[in-house]
DNA sequence: CGGGAAGTTGCACACCGTGCAACAAAGGCG
DNA sequence: CGCCTTTGTTGCACGGTGTGCAACTTCCCG
């Protein structure tokens, strides 16, 4: 299983202790977003229950969607972590493939599709989950470039970066709705829709792939 | 020239006057950006001059940024229309980039250029044009659905047009970077990079497409 | 004309986001 | 350890945001 906390980094205690209030708020808004609905949290409440003033909040984040994509960012950072360890002679799209399914595996997966599902009833909190794969996009466009070289044009990186991106959005799009409850394998369910639909891309969207689900239920 | 004003529809007087409104609002939030940047106008300053109340305006938009993705909203809906006028037996990827070469033809496509060089340094803007790219790609969904019918899996066709979406935001960014200033024929650079990068995608991403930039200047 | 539907406006109110200055905690150093 | 610097937290104030509501105006239609 994947960790995010597993930098073995001594941490001073400023450091140390600033981690632990960003995490602290991110779950605090996660919680209320979960229990009061994402468009009626209020940063007060989100400090008060991170334990911190409500100043301290806005120097963490800039609004309490931000808080919320917290999840986001991590699963992208990770992902893109993953693929700097691909070996630079794999072809491109296995090693984009493969970085987005080991990335699967990691925790907490079931509360990414929560979140989806919490964006599409949230004008402001899809905007910033919009915001944090645009985000990513720009970084793995750096990260693509250093891999490929020169050779590649602007153009062809960020068309390249936005539709692989696209398809693993459309991916966790169609997974957090047709799983709206967390089953044990729905790690798998992700995995294989992200397959798909780079599949799909690397196919030129000649046809349509179907999504292998594993074994059926039962055997 | 394509229009986006000529719907021969007779309006009512108070048709009309929403629709002059909007106008209004929108021109007067774009002109205050243009002048004090993205990040700097206030709600009552686009109201005032748009001579209409800070309530108004609320009537109309939910933030001071939603105003300014009226173009953006205007320029995909109008592809989608055109799109929608494609002979239904053509090759799929053939009508795409049609439809979207057609709609550069579109009036006053430099101002697109510079709104996204605005979003570049304005968050809550870049927001704003994220949603009006992702509203558009659930109503293209919606269009493919009903011409591709029941045979498309909801994966694929969500792939599909957020690929296709991302290649034309691609193209943008690409044609809004390097062409800061408007020339006479910018229309055409960026049909050359969204020709380019939807024919990347057709292939897969196999190999980098060149941009036609068309002749030489001078010629 | 007259009355109902639709739109605009001012007002009030809660909440947002930030500069600022006072304060507290952490780290470095003799 | 004591002192000092650096870094982070907090309260406060202030202007801006977004919305419910009720009064008012404009439009439409019989």
């Amino acid at each position: 299983m994947l960790s995010t906390t597993d930098h073995a980094e001594p941490l001073g205690r400023r450091e140390q202790n600033k981690v632990d209030t960003r995490h602290a708020i991110a779950d605090a808004a996660f919680d209320l977003a979960r229990s009061v609905g994402p468009g009626a949290i209020t940063v007060d409440q989100i400090a008060g229950r991170a334990g911190v003033s409500r100043r301290t909040f806005f120097n963490y984040f800039r609004s309490a969607e931000d808080a919320l994509t917290v999840r986001t960012d991590t699963f992208l950072e990770l992902a893109l972590e993953v693929f700097g360890q691909m070996p630079q002679d794999e072809p491109l799209f296995d090693s984009i493939v493969r970085s987005f399914s080991e990335t699967t595996r990691m925790e907490g997966l079931s509360l990414h599709g929560e979140l989806f599902r919490m964006a599409d009833t949230n004008p402001d909190l899809l905007r910033a989950q919009l915001h944090a794969w645009e985000r990513a996009e720009t970084r793995i466009v750096g990260a693509l470039r250093r891999r490929l070289g020169a050779a590649a044009s602007d153009l062809y990186l960020s068309a390249l970066v936005g539709c692989v991106l696209s398809c693993t959005k459309a991916a966790m799009r169609d997974w957090a709705a047709s799983t709206p409850e967390a089953g044990d394998d729905s790690g798998k369910q992700l995995e294989a829709r992200i397959l798909a639909s780079l599949t799909m891309l690397r196919d030129g969207f000649a046809d349509p792939v179907a999504i292998d689900d594993g074994p059926p239920a039962g055997s």
